[in-house]
DNA sequence: GTGCTTGTTGGCCA
DNA sequence: GTGGCCAACAAGCA
């Protein structure tokens, strides 16, 4: 599920819930694939009475701040979730790790276990945090920047380039769908045979589902819709993309459905041509 | 049982 | 060295 904007949603759940507050318990599955190459006990020792003081998110991934220099980062993967419970919750079988505060239990669970929790002490933030791309939003994400990329990228189909982290930070499944559809770009088109116009509209429906995309699943300020995807427009392509027999919001046409890019890819063949007429 | 799944990585090959 | 493709990772669901 994670992408972008569910990253900024489960940050500001546990972030709401937590901020300020001590954490009295850490427990932890030790053997969980979660923690590879993290030192499980150092984390437990470091977190224990900790104080919660601030949180970021970037990409798919979220960094925790405690007091003392303690920084835990964490990536959902595939199926992972935050979840803030009553401080007297117990752990379920795929609940990895879960900080007790005194008002609540921070979760993080992971059936598929594609997710990845890192711990790191220190002044300043750690490399894996700071080397992650310029944010799609900020000043850097620049119109040129992403031409000189689809130049490089040249003979990779478009949906492929997407979905490259390197670039498009955060950019998941279905974000880099809504995209193109928005975009009106065929999936299937290799980067380097986008004209002028299309990059630059493509660079623009980035930011616009990007902005779009954070305000409706993270909400605004310190409001946190009650779930996730409540408060998606059925106009996006999002509710539709999965539906058998799914149409295209725009021109209701047949949705189509295609792995492009070694991912399962869907859009409107109404609106996205292969071949320009 | 089969065939999917909102992600990432490392190995192979051109 | 660079870029593109694909299998593997693991568990749940229809």
């Amino acid at each position: 599920m994670p992408e972008l904007a569910e990253a900024e949603f489960f940050r500001k759940r546990w972030h709401l819930a937590a901020r300020g507050q001590k954490i009295t318990v850490v427990q932890t599955h030790d053997r969980a694939k979660i923690f590879r190459g993290t030192g499980v006990p150092v984390l437990r020792r470091a977190l224990t009475g900790a104080r919660f003081v601030g949180s970021e998110a970037r990409a798919k991934q979220m960094l925790f701040r405690f007091n003392g220099g303690a920084w835990l980062g964490v990536h959902l993967g595939m199926s992972g979730e935050l979840r803030a419970e009553p401080p007297g919750y117990t752990p379920q079988k795929h609940d990895h790790l879960v900080l007790t505060t005194k008002r609540h239990a921070l979760v993080f669970t992971d059936p598929r276990m594609f997710g990845r929790v890192q711990f790191h002490r220190g002044a300043e933030p750690p490399s894996w945090w700071t080397k992650i791309a310029p944010a799609i939003l900020s000043d850097a994400f620049t119109a040129e920047l992403i031409a000189s990329f689809l130049r490089r990228r040249a003979r990779a189909p478009i949906k492929a380039v997407l979905l490259m982290q390197e670039r498009f930070p955060g950019i998941g499944n279905w974000m880099a769908d809504e995209i193109l559809w928005r975009a009106a770009i065929h999936p299937a088109r290799l980067a380097g045979s986008l004209s002028v116009a299309e990059t630059q509209k493509l660079w623009r429906e980035c930011r616009r589902v990007c902005r779009l995309a954070l305000d409706t699943i993270a909400g605004r300020g310190d409001h946190l819709p009650p779930d996730l995807n409540v408060n998606i427009p059925r106009t996006w392509l999002f509710w539709h993309r999965w539906a058998e027999g799914g149409r295209c919001p725009k021109s209701c046409c047949l949705l189509v459905r295609e792995e492009i890019g070694g991912r399962t890819t869907c859009w409107s063949p109404a609106r996205q041509k292969l071949t320009l007429p």
